[in-house]
DNA sequence: TTGCGTGCAAAGGTTTTGCATGGCA
DNA sequence: TGCCATGCAAAACCTTTGCACGCAA
């Protein structure tokens, strides 16, 4: 859990530049697999979770479960801080399945609430609003 | 997804006294189970998948994934509607793993919110939010 | 009798772990 | 050289599916 990386290998510059590449979004070990096996890279699945688990550790990469039945979801977050997505909400819609980012002052304000009247200090890094989105409403 | 019990048999029976016994609250898979065996009821672990499926097509039983890594959460609404946690969000701590029912009005506010200025209406039933409570929070 | 419900076993998928090898510092 | 990182294989998990048998109506 708290085990950070010592030493530079190939193959996590090999997801740092993927993570670089992509830029902000989401994306599944799968997704890193499939992207190294079609780029003809060679990093092995269980690298993957252990180079993602210490970059979590390091607060590079946030993880979700977005997704009910599927895998885990990984967001790259760099290593800007306070910019990037660290203090926002995500909201996903259940039909489209589109990952909707909330950027919102009432949101700080209902975050307060929380903290002052449940004594609950909420991570919105981790948390994730389902729903349906206005596109899919408007169907 | 749609099918619904047609019979009553002995293990739905024993399901849903379960259900009743212990009341609002969550559980697994893994506390049906492990309760079948520690009272000797005999009740396949299929079947409980299987029937809990089809109470959630009655809408007798919601069916969440808040942890992130582990087994999915299941809770018992019952009959009634418009009670139990229909209209409740939840709190999930880090790092205790309680988890807490967030009834506010506030809570509703903000909901409105999000659906007036983003477009996004939220589904209480499926957002979990995660952070730390109280009790962690004063560690 | 009809056909759903059950349960065992096996498969499906994601994630973790053991262990020997390889590579960074 | 020392120790971490890698990767294969295998295990651990949760969940679903196939199939034969059992049971409710």
């Amino acid at each position: 859990m708290d085990i950070k990386t010592k030493y530079n290998t190939k193959q996590k510059q090999e997801i740092l530049n993927f993570l670089e590449s992509k830029g902000p979004g989401h994306f599944t070990v799968a997704d890193l697999d499939m992207y190294f096996k079609t780029k003809g890279i060679k990093v092995g699945t269980t690298t993957i979770y252990r180079q993602l688990d210490k970059l979590i550790s390091e607060g590079v990469v946030k993880k979700y479960n977005i997704d009910e039945t599927s895998s885990a979801c990984y967001e790259y977050i760099g290593q800007s801080d306070a910019n990037g997505c660290q203090q926002m909400f995500h909201l996903k819609c259940e039909k489209c399945g589109k990952i909707i980012h909330l950027e919102c002052h009432e949101v700080t304000l209902f975050e307060e609430h929380i903290a002052e009247h449940h004594g609950f200090k909420v991570d919105p890094m981790r948390t994730v609003f389902y729903g349906i989105c206005k596109d899919c409403a408007a169907l």
